[in-house]
DNA sequence: CAATAAATTGATATCGTTGTCAAAGTATCT
DNA sequence: AGATACTTTGACAACGATATCAATTTATTG
């Protein structure tokens, strides 16, 4: 029916464990052998069965993604740079959706990675950032590469965002741009992004000689609802700033909502600005200036250095840290 | 190492091919043999190597998921359904990303197919309406359940949505606040949703006895932009209509954009209408008046479907159409 | 109660790879 | 030239399940 390795060894004319040798770039092969090999794995369209090279090998050539109640669209870009990484590589992504509150979440994911012989994962925030489950995976030998960590371990490849340096820039535009007011929305306190982001605000202000106001200063956890609550909260106040930055963009339109209740003018009284530039972003009215992340590409690369973990084939890749990008649109006004 | 069927029967004393017929469901064994077998899975935690079943047996239970540049919330959406079902079931899903226009889509299809063994696909829209490519599918025997298809082969499983309908009890609802004056912006027309959407809305109209006015109806594309331009096109002439329909919320988000930048008040002037309640419906101001799908539940009955098609041990799934919900929020204003 | 049919069970081959280990071939060194 | 080391190759076992088919047990029949 299909082609198999025993085909390919009796039209080369060497023994199977020679064609396997060849097909998995193993060394101590001649050069005339191999070639002669690739010829007729060429010629007879041979492609070795991943059911039988895992069952004997323990590699499923399958990796995870394991992420817990990320936006959509932030979980879209990530599996679409991780496919992209998976295409070139021969690899297959699985999903395994996980919720960090799980008291079991590292038993469950160890059975689920012994279970389908997983190779190895990619991990996303917040899960990232719980160095106990990471520890649990390390005694395992599991591997895994992550995205944005907030203890960059040394051990484990990661990819990361300049969080601190995006927020401290766009913070650094809105004071250029005339805001002597400035509100911030925190996002949730599990993700470090949310203390990276705000402490870039904080040094931010305190570099350009801008006070801080506590009142203007917002808890929330990425939520549109938690952002519409941070705007009333502030709307309520006798004072209100002129700008405010969120920590995400879900916030920042929760905040515009409670804002246009109020009949507060945006971007006249008031400037908003949201961070990851989501759709909405885009969609809203004024549409939302914002701080962009190369998503899609990190994840490939995260992916990229998972895979060369356990692949001889390829150079390996090493960790890195990505740069955002500052997006002005229309929801933040010049003041001066 | 790992717990292997061989154990079992050793451990429960009968031979490896009947705690294979056990695992698998099979007929003519025995009550008592069978619990003395179950007793021995439990006992040692006996779980079937994946690889080995696989290799055997021809069947990797892995679905795959075929999509082609959806929207990023309801390919979520999709996904989350599917997990739902797979989780029940043992089985793992697997993405395949896919370009319609690409004329070699059957046949790389079906090599992915036969590569990784993967037992059945789900196909979303607009791969859904390429007849071709389901008939290509069809002639390897492979099997697939379909997400909201235009001709309803009989043949094969699908779930579908009452779009039709849906979009009739929009546009009645919509007239029934009083709008007499209503314009539309259709979808892609590569989906065909596109045109159930646009039959509801024009044979509500008719029923209802108002008139058409085709300088109100637009194409457009699904995205942001192309409502965006819709919108520039009707506010351009000298009538404009007091409700504007959008086949999706991004298309709709792109008519707010641009009435907004006409100065035209949303909803005391003109009320804007969407369709599928992305999470962009409810973050614009005003929210978005729209029609729910249940996408999460369809694509978990799509699942379910396949694997019901190939796995003796469930009772047959059986293809089905959901109902969608009128979702009224700010967006639409209420005349009389 | 023997003869036959039906249900239950097991010994062993098999799926298509990779792993082990020894044999054969080449190169290098006294 | 012979001894030694290194490179290249292949025969066959092994991975852990399911498939085949014959053997055994149990039920049914005349």
């Amino acid at each position: 029916m299909s082609v198999t390795i025993k085909d390919v060894s009796k039209d080369a004319g060497v023994s199977i464990k020679t064609v396997s040798r060849v097909i998995n770039n193993e060394e101590n092969v001649s050069e005339s052998t191999k070639e002669k090999v690739l010829r007729s794995v060429t010629k007879l369209g041979f492609k070795p069965n991943k059911s039988a090279q895992s069952l004997r090998s323990k590699r499923s050539y399958m990796i995870a993604l394991l992420y817990d109640n990320p936006n959509k669209s932030y979980l879209a870009d990530v599996q679409g740079g991780i496919l992209q990484a998976c295409k070139r590589t021969g690899y297959n992504l699985v999903l395994q959706e996980c919720n960090h509150e799980d008291e079991s979440i590292s038993s469950s994911i160890i059975e689920f990675v012994n279970d389908f012989k997983i190779d190895g994962l990619i991990i996303t925030p917040p899960l990232s950032d719980m160095d106990e489950f990471l520890d649990d995976l390390d005694n395992e030998n599991i591997e895994y590469s992550i995205i944005a960590p907030s203890t960059k371990k040394a051990s484990s490849p990661y990819v990361s965002s300049n969080d601190y340096d995006a927020s401290y820039e766009m913070t650094a535009k809105i004071i250029e741009y005339g805001h002597q007011q400035i509100g911030f929305v925190k996002g949730h306190n599990m993700h470090s992004a949310s203390s990276l982001r705000f402490n870039g605000f904080i040094n931010a202000l305190d570099d350009h000689g801008i006070e801080r106001n506590f009142d203007w200063i917002q808890d929330g956890d990425f939520s549109f609802e938690s952002g519409f609550n941070a705007g009333e909260n502030i709307f309520s106040l006798k004072n209100i700033p002129s700008a405010i930055f969120a920590s995400n963009d879900s916030m920042a339109a929760g905040i515009m909502k409670s804002a246009r209740m109020k009949n507060i003018n945006i971007p006249d009284q008031l400037s908003i600005i949201g961070f990851d530039d989501s759709p909405t972003a885009q969609q809203v009215w004024p549409s939302m200036s914002t701080v962009k992340q190369p998503v899609e590409e990190m994840a490939m690369h995260a992916a990229k250095l998972l895979i060369t973990q356990f692949d001889g084939l390829t150079e390996k890749t090493v960790s890195k840290e990505f740069k955002s990008e500052i997006i002005i649109r229309e929801s933040l006004q010049q003041l001066i």
